[in-house]
Order: structure tokens, then C-alpha cells, then sequence
DNA sequence: GTCAGTTAGGTGACATTGTCACTGAAATAG
DNA sequence: CTATTTCAGTGACAATGTCACCTAACTGAC
């Protein structure tokens, strides 16, 4: 299973450039893991024991209420550290997110004393450490941000110009978009017929193609 | 000034256990800063570049929205490092979040440089470096549920009950409540009106007594 | 003690967002 | 082709947020 990923070393700015001798170990002490698209990498009830990094896939970040909302907070792509297991790796507090893999994903998992002797032996290990947590950091005040004092047409014009990346279309639910914006499925109906009345998007079940890109642009830079 | 506060390295839980030796360093190498009740500890045109611990006094971290609203995501107690300026110093990207000093505040900052060192060759500060970021994340997380899906009677409630904090009456005012929670000031007024209105508080201008903790426990518990 | 200015709070009208129940249409499975 | 599931729309209502404006309490200067 391990040979599938190769020299993973290879992968993360945190470990490209460490001594071969120090990668040899690395590979020699981490595990390699897969998870399907949609299962849960981990959760209040799944916290893992060891630092992960993501080879390849995706993994989604959320929190979800007791009413059965969701708020999508981050994504972690190919290259990055999982900030959230290091984190409850090492403070061992109990919280509410949880990862679920979004693509098929393969991931590298380094117990906790490797993460500490590379920690401590290793400058450019652990500033890659340190940067993925400042990055999350920044992330979460983001989200925090755009909750706390964003217009709901905003954020949905602003996503809908991020999902369509240069696609004819968007394959989404106006569900699946609730949840990355932590609403209510039928406030996202009614904002996206808005649009639709207004001319900026056509839909379809299921299916969303940008009308006219320049509007939601502008809508979407409108705070 | 450095006198005043003596050996600051006993204060703080990744420095107290360090050898003699580097302590020593440390208090060579650190500065002693002070800043008063109501000042800008950092913000986005404020940012520091280097490691900082709070010895005495409150730091309360918060975000400001284009039109005036704001909210608090945490605060920075005596004896903890500010994660925020570490993050900053780590990874040098903005952020739109600001630290006031709450109290007269009197603070230690090492330079990044030092901050490396120790984190490489001290076990026990890395974890306590690591530890305050972990326990920042999950703050966070924190505000984004309430934020998220919190209804603000009940945030409201268990606010008021953590100011109480067995003291007689609380001093604070509608709008430091509603920055408190990420609100409008209008929205505290009538919520708190609706309190005393039903008897779980009395309030007068920048006062308010809680008069039926009970009924208020019951609230901020009710999700 | 008085007055002007500042700060704090209240309120009405309205907009936006969220909840709940229910319905209908599209897609899927058998 | 039919039944079931999934997705979306809608109405009624509640909660929250905005804006403008007003009143009352407090503070500082004289």
C-alpha cells in the first residue's frame, strides 16, 4: 500500500527538504491512509492520535448545528497539513468539526512522537507546521467575518463565481450550498430566484450557469 | 522598566520549567512592553514582528465590520501568548483582527529569532507554543457556532451570566454587549427589555442586576 | 446650580434571514 | 410504467438587523 504514493517526502514543503536521512525515516514511521469520497476522516467521536498530511484528494471542514445546519469553514488540499488533528493531537480538547473527504483522498499519518522529534530537529518542518496553523487561523477569522457581518447575496454571488471557475456550469444543490454557507436551504432558493429573475444566472435542478458574470462580480464586491 | 516585573520566565507555563540557563537568555533577550486600558495592542496597520506573552492584565481580540459593527472572538489572559501576533509574525499574512488592551497591560516580547531557537531546542515550550494555538482554534470554532447558529437570546443569557460572575450587578452597556456578541445595539435593547419584562433582570442605564438566575440558566441552555 | 454637549437607550418602520409545514416536480430504482 | 426519493418552491411566521429619530441620563464647564 505504501509503494502507491512513492517518495511522499516528495509532496509537502514541510519534508521536500529535509536530509534524505531524516526521509528515510519518515517513510519508514508514517502510515499511509485512504478514504472514499464522502466518509468521515474525523470527528468529535473520531479524533485521530497522529499528525496527517493530505497526498492527494480533498477533505471538507465543518461544523454542523444541533438543528441539522452545516457551515463549511475550510478545505484541505493536496500538500497541506490537517491542522485540526494536529491540533487535537496536541491540546486533546474535544470540538464540533468535522473532516469528511470530498474525493477519494490519500493521506500520510506521523505519530505523535515523530511530529515531535521532526518538530524539534527540523526548522523547516516546523515552520511549515506553524504556517498551516497560521493559516487556518486566518481562515477561521474569515469565516468568522463574512458570518457575523455578511449579506447572505453577497456570500452566494461570491461563491457562485468560485464554483464556476471557468466551467459552463455549476453542479450543485441549493442544499450543498446552505451548507458551505452555514443558511437555510429555502433562503438560498429564494436569493438564487432573485438572481434568476434579475437576469445574472439560469437554473435547472441540480444546475446553475452564470448569466451575466459581471453583475454578480459587482454584487459580490459590493461591501 | 525591565525590574518591574522581575523573572517573567516563572510566569508562564512554556518557560518556568526551562534550564536556568536559557532563562537567563530569554530575560536578555525579551522585552518588556506596557500599554494602557483602551490601547491598540495590534490590528491590521499595527502588526508586530515578534513572539509576545501577557504577564498582567486582558487583551480582548476582536473583528470590525466596514459599517461599524464588531465582534469579540476572544480575549488574552495573564500568563498566555497572544496567538494572533505569533501567526502574524509566522506567516506574514493580514488579517482584520485587533487586540485592545482591556486593562493597563504589561507584556514580554521575544524576537523571532529567539522564538525559533527555543522552539527547537525546548520541548516544553514548543508545547506550550503548539497548546496556545490549539486552544485558539477551538476558540474560534466556538464563535463560529454561536455565530452561526446561536439564537441571541440565548448567547445573550449565558453572557450575562459569565459577567455576572457572582458579583452584585453587572457595569456594562448595550453596545459593549452587542460587540460582545457581533449584534446591533437595537437588538440587545429589546432583547434585554423582553428580560426584564419577564423578571430575570433589572437594568438601569450601564447597570444591570440579574434577578432570576434560574430562568436565565434555563435559557442559555435550551439548544 | 445651570447649561450645553455627550453618551446611552428606546422605538417605529422596514428589510433580511431563518423556521416550519407543506406541496409539486424531477430524477431514480425496480 | 409506477413508486419512491430527492430537490426545489412557497406561505406564514418569527428572529434579527438597519436606519432614522427621539428622549433621558450623565458629564464638564462656567
Amino acid at each position: 500500500m505504501a509503494n502507491s504514493v512513492g517518495d511522499w517526502t516528495e509532496s509537502f514543503l514541510g519534508t521536500r527538504n529535509l536530509p534524505r536521512r531524516v526521509r528515510d525515516k519518515l517513510l519508514r514511521e508514517a502510515r499511509v491512509v485512504t478514504y472514499r469520497q464522502g466518509q468521515q476522516v474525523f470527528g468529535p467521536e473520531n479524533i485521530p492520535d497522529s499528525l496527517m498530511f493530505l497526498h492527494t484528494g480533498r477533505i471538507r471542514v465543518s461544523q454542523s448545528s444541533d438543528v441539522g445546519r452545516e457551515i463549511v469553514l475550510y478545505r484541505v488540499e493536496a500538500g497541506e497539513s490537517c491542522v485540526l488533528t494536529t491540533a487535537c493531537m496536541l491540546s486533546e480538547e474535544a470540538y464540533n468539526a468535522e473532516g469528511i473527504a470530498e474525493t477519494d483522498v490519500t493521506a500520510i499519518t506521523l505519530p505523535k512522537n515523530s511530529f515531535d522529534q521532526l518538530a524539534a530537529e527540523e526548522d523547516s518542518f516546523r515552520r511549515f507546521v506553524f504556517s498551516a496553523y497560521s493559516r487556518r487561523l486566518i481562515d477561521l477569522l474569515r469565516v468568522v467575518d463574512d458570518v457575523a457581518f455578511g449579506r447572505m447575496d453577497v456570500r452566494l454571488a461570491e461563491r457562485l463565481l468560485v464554483l464556476e471557475g471557468g466551467q459552463d456550469e455549476i453542479q450543485t444543490t441549493h442544499q450543498a450550498l446552505a451548507n458551505e454557507l452555514g443558511t437555510a436551504r429555502e433562503v438560498v432558493s429564494r436569493i438564487l430566484n432573485d438572481f434568476q429573475k434579475r437576469g445574472m444566472i439560469q437554473q435547472t435542478r441540480g444546475r446553475i450557469t452564470l448569466q451575466d458574470k459581471a453583475a454578480l462580480e459587482h454584487l459580490a464586491q459590493s461591501e
